[in-house]
DNA sequence: CTGTTAGCGCGTTCAT
DNA sequence: ATGAACGCGCTAACAG
């Protein structure tokens, strides 16, 4: 008896074990970690031994000899957003398929907190990244570079960053932008708002200020802005910037732009939402000004969800597939841990339009 | 030059940074650790040498010798449920605040996977654990148990587990079930369904079926038909089997199982849902059969969302403090760590009823 | 104030 | 087939 009694019983190592089955110690390695030879009695006496003493492996221990975690980095932009909660799933089931653990961390759309995450998981040293940076163009990246000069595979997923050579998993948000937006067009629409496009300060006050704009903006925000821009060119269409919103991307913020387009002389009879909290804005703004849907105005937006196909009327949205998106991503990085050299390659997932009754014939003047 | 070529330079130790400062390495982790003391100038001299190094510390073999992770292991039962991801950032943000990071893994409500999570995070040697457990009551939980022995403190989060006596943070959901019924029995409803009860494949046909059914239930689900059956016995109304789903938790069974009741010749003029996806199923049986709501149809759920307020009519819902929660479970946990030995304690979050307008008078026979 | 040394638990030669 | 011994990168005693 001790002294100081010990409520718990230090975790068994592979040494007590050795003691237990009266062996060394690299014999219980052998038998454990299955590799090497070992005689059948020996074996079963070290099982048995281990079973007995509730072994269980120091996985931090086993990984500062072998220099290989099993384990992947996961940096998304937002958790709380049901894309990339879905995106993660898929990851993390086709990771734990190849006896891969995953360790997610999210930024909040934060690059300060994404470089924070990147330090941990390069500290904690992970085998490799998946990303979903939270970085505008021209934004420092040279934390992302940091971790791909210092040999941790790592593939972009959602968002690409210019100058990174790296793997990346994306779907072609231009041209689904441009889908959405021509539809409505097609609809007889001619006066189109867009929310979110990308966050500024000073707002665009024409088509040249946009495209200055769009190029410091977060890569998918910016894709998606030129693919309505695309849209309304092929349709010949003019460009206006009132049409536009550049807040601050939050619920709020979002009902009060789209608020303020439909109070204009001429407002749009249809609006183009990138993201799902903008939808949802759109929808308190047009419910709060009593608007019939599609009668007197239409919407698409990005990003389905379960409860998109419930509402009154069912919305029309742009479906991505996490799934496949996320399956993708883990396939690929796993790959590159696995000795892949070869050039960085660019997966572009389909994207689909999923036609509901949210969006109809444009309105007579 | 090397014959072959280093790619990737390996990452520098303290070692490396010692002899590039020309001191020994116990220096270098003083002052990179801030801890114990150094000269001015052996500091300036060592940083200097770390940051021209592009020193980064190994965190693995810091926790090696420390026995410390400064890692929280976190499992909930599902992370893409809006819920589970709003505690997680509640969680993931207040430990960091002291310092921690989290690992999270995601279980989708399978106790095989719950006992893998388990594994995996024990094995990482975190320092803490925070489990939103798919347990049902009845189900073996010594992988908990055992984690509980071995020392590593642990706080329940959402679900209660019956034979564990560690710290929890919940909602009275009970309770919260109880208003919410009883809410709608004051205006006037009597048949009153509930989707989802608990999963089971062999229907109650009483109430004493009922119970037994119930005491297998996961925690949460057995709480929440508890207070329904609380709401009905105070009004003094019967129990009907009928009224109550017993199907397995996914959209399309809640959509069937709604369907079903809304067909009964004796329909329920009331529905009550006990998770988001229910709610959805039942939206889905509601709009499926035409019914106006909260003309002929009233609803009351569990779990509010930024969609429920845009919806026609505005849903009534339970909303749940996700970021107290969070960051309850989180503060709890981080005590434990520092050495609080005091009994487990059960904190209860409040919750709260948001009256929209998807409930109603009952309709008059 | 600073350098030396001894582990932490495990995988892996190298002998035997 | 098996055991002894070394090292991964770092922290913590212990000397000086």
């Amino acid at each position: 008896m001790s002294t100081e009694r010990q409520r718990h019983p230090a975790a068994p190592t592979i040494s007590e074990v050795a003691a237990a089955a009266g062996v060394g110690r690299a014999t219980v390695a052998r038998t454990l970690g299955n590799y090497g030879s070992v005689s059948d009695v020996t074996r079963a006496r070290v099982l048995l031994a281990a079973e007995r003493l509730g072994y269980q492996p120091n996985t931090l221990a086993r990984s500062m000899t072998t220099g290989i975690t099993k384990t992947l980095g996961i940096v998304l932009a937002d958790v709380g957003n049901p894309f990339f909660s879905g995106v993660l799933r898929a990851i993390a089931e086709t990771a734990k398929g190849s006896g891969y653990d995953a360790i997610v961390l999210s930024t909040n759309e934060n690059l300060e907190l994404e470089r924070d995450a990147i330090r941990v998981l390069l500290a904690k040293q992970v085998d490799g990244l998946v990303v979903a940076s939270a970085a505008g163009r021209g934004d420092d990246v040279s934390h992302l570079a940091a971790a791909v000069d210092r040999g941790t595979p790592m593939v972009l997923i959602d968002r690409l960053v210019d100058s990174l050579e790296v793997d990346s998993v994306v779907i072609d948000n231009r041209d689904a932008a441009r889908r959405a937006v021509g539809s409505m067009i097609a609809q007889g629409h001619r006066r189109i708002a867009l929310a979110w496009g990308p966050v500024t300060l000073s707002p665009a006050t024409d088509l040249d200020q946009m495209h200055r704009i769009l190029d410091r903006a977060l890569w998918s925000d910016g894709e998606r802005l030129r693919g309505y821009l695309d849209a309304l060119e092929e349709a010949g269409l003019p460009f206006d910037t009132a049409l536009v919103t550049h807040v601050l991307k939050n619920e709020d913020q979002a009902t009060r732009a789209v608020n303020g387009m439909l109070a204009l002389a001429d407002p749009p009879t249809a609006i183009f939402t990138t993201e799902t909290e903008a939808t949802v804005g759109a929808l308190r703004a047009i419910r709060s000004r009593n608007l019939r849907m599609p009668a007197e105005i239409s919407l698409i937006g990005f990003d389905d969800s379960p409860w998109a196909a419930v509402m009154d009327p069912p919305l029309t949205m742009i479906e991505q597939p996490m799934r496949h998106l996320g399956a993708t991503a883990a396939a690929q990085i796993l790959r590159r841990i696995d000795g892949d050299e070869s050039p960085a390659e660019r997966h572009i997932a389909p994207s689909r339009l999923i036609s509901r009754s949210s969006d109809g014939p444009a309105p007579r003047a």
